[in-house]
DNA sequence: GATAAGCCTGTACCTAGGTACCGGATGCAA
DNA sequence: TTGCATCCGGTACCTAGGTACAGGCTTATC
């Protein structure tokens, strides 16, 4: 009989993820601890394979493994406070993400403007006062202003 | 007399950064080994401050240190090579900026989707087939999905 | 029952860009 | 010359998200 459960093995094949990534996810909770066999082998439901697609999905949406593993966490105890909610949840990544989306922006501008302007070195750049290349600040807010 | 030069705690403060990253930025070869008083310690000459500022302007677009000291070699011998410039630099600086804005604006529509559609959980979310999230795939081109 | 494949735990390592701490040496002013 | 601020090198630590390896046990197949 195959049917009592995915061997870590196989869940990884299925779910396309390193075997290390299961405990990795176990021990960063987005995974609860699975049943073992007689001898300690994690078996897993098969719905760990949909499970894992969540989070990949979710994580592709910007969210890190903890904002994942909250989320999960909120969807199993059903508490849903309203503001731990997906619904909450994804507009305030939403703001971060319309924030990242306005800085890069900015970036790509200044790039193209260093382009167009013919820039070719850096340090003779921050010397002339012709370069667009902003020396002095950009988009200083807060101090998120990283790229990635 | 004060003009014979910067030391570390000096520069990192008029330059806004720490100590510890001077040093740093040497062993990344960012910047060059300074002269040294007769007991070792650091005399920096004052044009370090633009350099800091060059540095951190050109992180701020999106450099890697990595990059950045390519950049600043290029630009001190002047070999030239037309495809280490600046120039060369900024255009596939760019394109890679641009494809992150193009990753992220879908992300946010994603975004905007499962909050219009009134998404409130994950899991249920996938065993639906009437919600917006992509839980099969999400713009895996060649493997640089990743957010940030 | 032997043997290979798979899995176990624990620990170390990786990238990127720093930051912090330690014990000891220097620099500078009173 | 004493005393304190500063700086030195070396090493360890941090976040984020994993990945790799070692040494030993389990499971499955012939």
């Amino acid at each position: 009989m195959t049917g009592s459960g995915l061997r870590s093995g196989q869940l990884a094949d299925a779910a396309g993820v390193n075997l290390q990534t299961l405990r990795y996810y176990e021990r960063r909770g987005l995974l609860t601890s699975p049943q073992r066999s007689p001898g300690g082998h994690r078996l897993y439901p098969s719905e760990t394979v949909t499970l894992l697609r969540v989070i990949k999905t979710a994580q592709r949406l910007g969210f890190t493994l903890s904002e994942v593993a909250d989320l999960l966490a909120a969807g199993r105890h059903q508490h849903s406070r309203p503001d731990t909610g997906l619904q909450a949840r994804a507009k305030e990544k939403l703001v971060e993400v319309e924030q990242k989306l306005a800085d890069l922006t900015v970036i790509r501008d200044t790039l193209r403007a260093a382009i167009s302007a013919g820039c070719d070195d850096l340090v003779a750049c921050a010397g002339s006062s012709c370069c667009p290349l902003p020396f002095a600040e950009l988009a200083e807010r807060n101090d998120s202003a990283q790229i990635c």
